[in-house]
DNA sequence: AATGAATGAGAGTTCATTCAT
DNA sequence: GATGAATGAACTCTCATTCAT
């Protein structure tokens, strides 16, 4: 009883400390923000920081760690349930409905992907590299399905159409974030793999 | 200001720093590369550096500017001349040629894009947001030309096309910086379009 | 003042304590040591620690304090009793049993007589200093005595004396701590007095 | 030439700091020390103190080096030349000569030999305790020498009389630190010496 | 009375920037 | 003009101390 009391907070706290860390750093990024910031946001002192996290870097990898977590555990629903012609949709919904929940994490999330700073690479890139290439891999397997049911067109790599939704699923993030996350997001889904699957080609 | 970025293009030593900056922002990121490292990176003293950049930030905005201006250049041309649908090939084959010819840059560039943190974008952030806007805004220029021109539907907001294929464009980039810049790039631009106009749907 | 010594001294948890920092310091030095590590040690909580002491540096000077009255109440008695010339025996060989008895208590006994560090001389220093110095007055009076009775040469001062023989007993305390307490010391106290009389001069 | 004068101008640099080190450790001990206090003790900023030293523990450990290798340097000669008799008084006389004209560093030497403390032991622990035992050789040497001369007696294990002479030389120097290094000290080696070769007793 | 999680001042260290040479 | 040693503000992290439970 008493342990579960001490794991509930110290749950408690940790979730705390990562709300406002994900908050922080989408806001004033990695670098810029201070832990003396972060225990600020997250309304506790700076030991307390380190009593449930060993280091600044490691703030951060759970905090891709624990997006990464949420986001993968819906994705991989999507991807293998349903007709396949409906799971690339799915997959795609489930992406701009997570991150569109998750506020500012996938920022962080491409951040991370693109940045070549060893420091934070080392810190959360390599779960987050780990995530992304399976949210890739979902897709690819979404739509291997869909091309075996005799969907989509097999003229062309698979590994083509895996990076044609999958850019079209990140500019449209892009966008939402540089709107400061204001517009929906999730709505766009249909549009974008109706564009997808008919090409943009009059007819 | 104008002046001072074409005095600085005059300078032997401007070229000779950002092209270490270059090289060096893009291994070890912005943050991790120390300003001794830029000098010694660049054959010059510390001094030297400051003689010709007033900050660090400016290097990395000076960067991004060079970057911009020349990438810019060449998409112009290709959006505005040749036939409609040609046009669109022509935007992508270009922009794909010069990330492919820049190295890194592009990197730097998306990580400015993507990154939130206010000193960085203070320092480039904004040169490079409008260079990315310009650039979405020659595709939708080749867009709605092509449009008009009858060779795109109309039933499809243009923002989205712009977006499908400049989702598309920048997947095909980010996989190429993560195989470290090794295999062709620019090689990919037909089937890249072609998918975005046919679309994924087999026929 | 003393009442809290007393007050200290009849509590249990008191000595525990002391006797936990006595341990700990010895071992990992005053500077190295946590509190949390003493109350582990000590088998109680942090709380616990400063509900007896008022600070780490108290805990400090009441050790030095605890061994330095029991180290000064055994040299009394030899220093006053018996026949002068084994006297300067009684406080060599007292002095040397007490220290191998009280393990590294001495040890930090000296790091406090040899610091010059303001706040462990706060601590404790004052108390130690002055405990020291009533041993090496002890010292005195033995060596005073047994001049006047005859036994120890006159045309030396006796603080130079008093100088060769703590010395000596010092050195022995040293090579103790060196070894890690691991061999007999108060049976090196008859030939340390036997040299300090007879010189090392072969006659 | 620009050579020399750098390494002149480094070997100043470090020179001063140690001289500024040596003063405030001695003064203030080496954990109330802070490394802003010891740029200002010797007149330059902290970046550079950090400069010629990596760490604070490797300005200790440098100083206690540095120490040693004067320290020992005359030593050597004393203990070496000369008739065997007077090698012992020429050992003493150095020992305290040394002392008194290097001011409290002897303070730091006996610190470190006496505490336990690990990062300090780390720091220049080894080094001091090295340069330690070689004094203790020097003065075994020379004593044995005296033996093989005829002139020490051959009852008592010569380690016996290293502690006796060597404690009385701790003793000197103890009492003359504590006496805030005013009074002669190197006076004090002819009747050291005296005391330890004829003995207390009285003829 | 006892606990130990929370606190936050203060430590060592780094590195963008300056300026005497 | 070029240099790079010197600067010191600002960072992350530690741990003696407090106080709600």
């Amino acid at each position: 009883m008493r342990q579960r009391i001490r794991s509930y907070a110290t749950s408690a706290y940790c979730e705390t400390i990562l709300d406002a860390a994900e908050r922080l750093f989408v806001e004033s990024g990695y670098h810029e923000a201070r832990m003396s910031d972060l225990a600020r946001a997250a309304g506790v002192s700076v030991g307390t920081l380190y009593k449930y996290f060993p280091s600044k870097e490691r703030v951060f990898g759970s905090l891709v760690l624990r997006g990464r977590d949420e986001f993968l555990a819906s994705m991989r629903r999507e991807a293998t349930e349903g007709l396949p012609e409906d799971r690339v949709l799915g997959v795609v919904r489930t992406a701009l409905d997570s991150v569109e929940r998750r506020g500012g994490l996938f920022a962080l999330y491409v951040q991370v992907g693109a940045l070549t700073e060893s420091d934070i690479r080392r810190a959360g890139g390599e779960e987050a590299e780990a995530g992304y290439l399976e949210y890739l891999d979902l897709l690819r397997h979404a739509l291997t399905d869909a091309v075996e049911a005799g969907v989509v067109r097999r003229d062309v790599p698979v590994d083509l159409l895996v990076g044609a939704i999958a850019g079209a699923v990140n500019i449209r993030i892009f966008a939402w974030v540089k709107s400061e996350r204001k517009e929906p997001l999730a709505a766009h889904a249909e549009k974008v793999v109706q564009v997808f699957l008919e090409g943009a080609r009059s007819r």
